[in-house]
DNA sequence: TAGGCCATCTGGTCCT
DNA sequence: AGGACCAGATGGCCTA
């Protein structure tokens, strides 16, 4: 796919003074207000949320919007870095593109049903027959891979990882 | 220029 | 009460 050099952009993060005045209430008051086992009405709810709303001065209500944005991006960062660790355990070819999050989810579930595929093919069939010691259980290993075709029963998982990575390699 | 991808902001909802 | 999670909106960067 595309390589991305994503530099210097990025909205400067929370420009304090350009920061929107948006019109927020208290999300617990609201989320009160929404949960099915709160049986309070509506215009109640509101006036409860108005009140503490108003309670907030604008620079709480402004302080506590950046603390918000700073936790979100942090949230963000360390999905990201997930992203990446993921990216670098799934064998592809190109490693100078990185792979976009739509690219690395679907090859990481390709490339795990093909090696589930190649550990079952390897186990020429035995794997159903093993019993778990007392438990009587039969491999999860194998009760997955039953699932799973039962599913997708005549797609053959490794021809279609290769697809993928051979689309990759051009460059798709 | 259009379309894809992404980071960030935001408000609603859920959870502890 | 407050933090985490989520999805929609917005706008920047990049490539074809």
């Amino acid at each position: 796919m595309k390589a991305k050099g994503k530099g210097i952009k990025r909205r400067l993060v929370a420009d304090k003074d350009t920061l929107r005045e948006t019109p927020t209430r208290s999300k617990s008051e609201l989320a009160k207000c929404l949960r099915p086992k709160e049986r309070r009405n509506k215009e109640s709810c509101k006036a409860a949320a108005e009140r503490t709303k108003q309670s907030w001065s604008s620079k709480d209500r402004h302080v506590r919007r950046l603390e918000s944005n700073e936790r979100e991006r942090q949230r963000m960062h360390k999905l990201n870095n997930a992203f990446q660790a993921l990216r670098e355990v799934i064998p592809h070819v190109r490693a100078e593109n990185k792979l976009s999050k739509i690219e690395t989810l679907t090859l990481a579930k390709n490339y795990i049903k093909s090696l589930t595929a190649t550990i079952l093919g390897m186990s020429n069939g035995h794997l159903q027959d093993i019993e778990v010691s007392g438990s009587g259980s039969r491999s999860k290993l194998y009760e997955h891979y039953q699932q799973q075709r039962g599913e997708e029963e005549h797609e053959g998982q490794l021809e279609k990882y290769s697809t993928q990575i051979h689309n990759f390699r051009q460059g798709s």
